[in-house]
DNA sequence: ACCTGAACACCGTTCAAGT
DNA sequence: ACCTGAACACCGTTCAAGT
């Protein structure tokens, strides 16, 4: 199904495609090397063709899962009916949030998908598409490149925190059934989506309310 | 210096204070069962007496870190001069901003100490020490605790991350010198001090926001 | 261009047994 | 109460050599 069956002979493309089937199917503590390898009938030194290392595997992964999370506007039916507006008439707020939801999206989309991501990102590997992303965003707003950047960096690292906790969570219920009485319900997944929407108001309303005060000249001090 | 230099017998707090040095010494990479046996003179098989497996003893760690850093207000110059207000009557959003202040401290006091913090609060492991005084800041603003909650998982979220970030690209920095001509610049170590406290800013700011709004009547919609 | 074979230098964890 | 000895079942990575 990736393109290569059984011809033995692979691209570093069939080799990432496998790897995130992987990942998906049994989770980032499961994706080894030898793993991977033995998936590919190959050896595991073979992959050393295809990639430096696995660190450098595992961030071509991350862009493989963030990329596919464009071209999906919000899946939130909260954003109201009728609005009608072209694409780019949208409301910056409004293109934040949808910017937001749609990359916990693409991170739910595969398993352990928001760890592998955080840990490129924290390693400064990988394109950093969903930064960029973030950041035109937020300069939509009319903010210089310094203050959408790091609006951006803000909201990026509480949706990969987010989303890791909610993933962590996710495959720890569905093992351990829970012995205490309560059990973890899946009320919880509307719980999780409500929480990570909270915190995205926050940083959004955060960043309005910097609009506003700048708009109406009270920046009680300037910082030093 | 642990307590125990060579008498060969240890207790749980000797292993992980020894582990913590370790880990401020060399890393969490290096942080391994049998090089921290190998520092108590002890088989790895020993530790296994002392904690059930690893991630328990990090998670020990973490409570240790997060704990260490009580008692520093801020550690930060910029909160105004001759305020003299007693410790109770701070406004809450300098008393989250504080405390968001002093949680980075402590996490920058250790090597690796926010990666250690954010997987163990992600494996949902060690007492939730940060999580429960950001949310007690929080609820001195009048918030309730849902809200309070909320947004101190918000702001957890974006500390961990972003001090882990600052970590990665510290121990980064002071290994490859860098071949880009521009250098890493400790200007960065004041940048990453202003970035994060734009982050904090901008949750806080949110906050406030919602304060606001909910005095002034205008919730848009009641959220269904 | 892509892979094999074999090795190096490691891991975390278990468990019977010792003192 | 605290540890040894020995093993189990793994890791990521390198490198000469093959086709």
């Amino acid at each position: 199904m990736t393109g290569n069956e059984s011809g033995r002979r692979h691209t570093r493309d069939d080799v990432a495609e496998t790897a995130l089937r992987i990942l998906d199917d049994y989770g980032l503590p499961d994706l080894t090397m030898r793993r991977l390898a033995a998936a590919l009938d190959v050896q595991p030194s073979a992959l050393y063709w295809h990639f430096p290392n696995k660190q450098t595997l595992l961030a071509d992964l991350a862009d493989r899962i963030v990329a596919r999370g464009v071209g999906v506007p919000s899946a939130d039916p909260a954003t109201g009916p009728g609005l009608a507006t072209g694409p780019d008439a949208t409301a910056w707020p409004d293109r934040l949030r949808a910017e937001s939801a749609a990359l916990r999206d693409a991170l739910l989309a595969y398993r352990d998908g928001a760890e592998v991501v955080a840990s490129t990102y924290a390693l400064g590997l990988g394109d950093s598409a969903a930064q960029h992303r973030l950041a035109a965003a937020a300069a939509s707003g009319g903010f210089d490149a310094e203050t959408s950047d790091r609006a951006a960096t803000a909201l990026l690292h509480f949706v990969l925190g987010h989303v890791s906790h909610e993933q962590q969570r996710m495959q720890f219920d569905s093992i351990g059934v829970l012995a205490t009485g309560e059990a973890a319900d899946p009320l919880d997944v509307s719980g999780s989506a409500a929480a990570f929407a909270f915190g995205v108001d926050l940083l959004v309303g955060g960043l309005e309310r910097l609009g506003d005060q700048s708009r109406s000249g009270s920046l009680s001090r300037s910082r030093t």
